[in-house]
RNA sequence: CGGGGCGUAGCUUAGCCCGGUAGAGCGCCUGCUUCGGGAGCAGGAGGUCGGAGGUUCAAAUCCUCUCGCCCCGACCA
């Protein structure tokens, strides 16, 4: 209900409270094409603190950025065998352009491996032409049936990152590489704790050796696969001739990786922080991270209040204690006609991490009333060394957040041996992580997606795995090959 | 593509069964009073009732067709 001041809550269904939430705050909204939208300024301000942190990482390790078009031949996606079977079904076609039949069909890229691989074979003709490390910011396309506003949608908003090596270890060293930065990205920017694994056989991206992906809980207990990072091995190199003269003079094929994130990531904090108010967002990623309402009773005061509000923000922004480029980030709402109250609800609707109110009591004081968004804690702060105090908070928030999203995380999983009986009534449930033996079967695997809809997530690396985990096949009881995470996913 | 809902003002919708001048709440505009947790009063703007056809003296309402959207399943970041 567009117009009710409350949110559905997540307990009454925590599907509409999602869509509210997304609508209301003005994140994206339904475009006229069906299953795809419309980011907007508040939403598109994330996404682009979140390019602005990825891309300082990817060109601190040497990648860099590079743009290829839309279109791709048709041709081009059938050259890899299992990356057309993966993609066919949701590739958009162009048939016509300029009023004219094209002689060949132009799919809009689902990704961009077949394009930048036939390029790199251009480009590449010794071992020193390599490692290439490239990534490019660009929209992708693809044609799914069932769409959610940021989670799945028609078109989407990512990086892909393109890169080919020498040797096969260099490419396994480089996907694991960028895992991490994934993993960091995710944990210490968006508070998000995620689990890195490798995905299984019938998880992995189609043409890739291995796919490693960070997984993250939503709220709902439901996985949300936030990034994957691929080891293409010779795949692509194969199919689109990326050859290269080696020192001792032989010819060999180059070893590849992809790896990329995207605009789903916002669905993912939603659904990682919001609470039945609304967003909350980490402070580094948060387009705006203090709002300052001044109060007022009578004109004058609201002219006094608003200066002084005005005054307050350049003592916030001109602080340079965060350094010369990364100035507090503040908003005053000076809006005449709403009330205070209202003001308040609106901003924690939106997510901004911190309130500051500022009334004639607290300038009498010299101080501020602050309110956290992601507690609700208040308190009054003086305005002496203000900056320094509001930043150090908002170090705090960006660490609770994380912790929190942790300790729910770990509250929600099940690490004890668990039979298969009760994994069923779980998954039937409440949902979770269940971390559980595996005996390496796709066919067992099959069969559990089938009973309960719930899929392995990965195989966890070493540092999330439970110690003397499970040693027998949850499923089967035989002697298990790994241990995995089970869960239903987005 | 199957199943289920729904299209009436920017949003949420009443009216439809039983045809007879299209209503409300929220939002928006103007003014006054308000303003430390979702303001009050007064005035005002805003609708070819998703579209096409039909029945009828008369259609939001009945009939036929059509388009679109949302939700739930099969595929996926």
């Amino acid at each position: 209900m567009a117009d009710d001041k409350k949110l559905t809550t997540r307990a009454a269904d925590f599907s509409e409270w999602y869509n509210e939430l997304v609508l209301r705050s003005q994140l994206a909204d339904y475009s006229p094409v069906k299953g795809s939208m419309v980011i907007r300024p508040n939403g598109y301000g994330i996404w682009e603190r979140m390019q602005r942190a990825l891309d300082d990482m990817f060109k601190a390790t040497g990648h860099q950025n590079a743009y290829f078009p839309l279109f791709i031949p048709e041709s081009f996606l059938k050259k890899e065998a299992s990356h057309v079977e993966g993609f066919a079904p949701e590739v958009a076609v162009v048939t016509h352009g300029g009023g004219k039949k094209l002689e060949e069909p132009l799919i809009v890229r689902p990704t961009s491996e077949t394009i930048i691989y036939h390029m790199f074979a251009k480009w590449v003709q010794s071992y020193r032409d390599l490692p290439i490390l490239m990534n490019q910011w660009a929209n992708v396309v693809r044609w799914e049936m069932r769409t959610r506003l940021f989670l799945r949608t028609l078109e989407f908003l990512w990086q892909e990152g393109h890169t080919a090596h020498v040797t096969e270890a260099e490419a396994e060293e480089e996907t694991l590489k960028i895992l991490g930065i994934y993993r960091s990205f995710m944990d210490d920017w968006m508070a998000m704790p995620v689990v890195t694994g490798r995905k299984t056989d019938s998880e992995r991206f189609a043409g890739a050796l291995r796919t490693y992906s960070c997984e993250a809980m939503m709220q709902d207990n439901k996985a949300l696969q936030a990034g994957t990072s691929h080891n293409l091995g010779q795949n692509f190199a194969k199919a689109f001739d990326l050859t290269f003269q080696t020192e001792s003079g032989e010819m060999a094929h180059a070893w590849n990786t992809s790896w990329g994130v995207s605009t789903r990531m916002i669905g993912g904090l939603v659904m990682t922080h919001g609470d039945d108010n609304g967003l909350r967002i980490p402070p580094r990623l948060a387009p705006i991270e203090i709002v300052i309402v001044p109060i007022w009773k009578s004109d004058e005061e609201r002219g006094r209040m608003t200066e002084a509000a005005m005054a307050l923000k350049a003592q916030l922004t001109d602080w340079t204690g965060r350094g010369a480029t990364d100035r507090l980030r503040v908003h005053v709402d000076a809006r005449d006609g709403m009330k205070p109250g209202a003001k308040y609800y609106e901003w924690e609707l939106r997510g901004v991490p911190l309130r500051f109110e500022l009334g004639p009591k607290d300038l009498e004081k010299t101080a501020v009333f602050a309110a956290r968004r992601d507690t609700k804690e208040k308190q009054s702060l003086a305005m002496e060394g203000l900056p320094a105090t509001a930043a150090a908070l908002l170090e705090r928030i960006q660490a609770d957040m994380k912790e929190a999203a942790r300790a729910r995380r770990e509250a929600n999983s099940i690490r004890e041996p668990i039979s298969y009986d009760r994994f069923k009534e779980v998954m039937a449930g409440e949902g979770a992580f269940v971390y559980a033996g595996w005996n390496a079967d796709p066919a067992i695997e099959a069969r559990v997606k089938e009973e309960t809809k719930a899929t392995i997530r990965c195989i966890p690396d070493e540092e999330f795995r439970t110690p003397n985990g499970p040693t027998t096949c949850m499923v089967t009881g035989e002697p298990a090959k790994h241990q995995v995470i089970w869960a239903k996913s987005y």
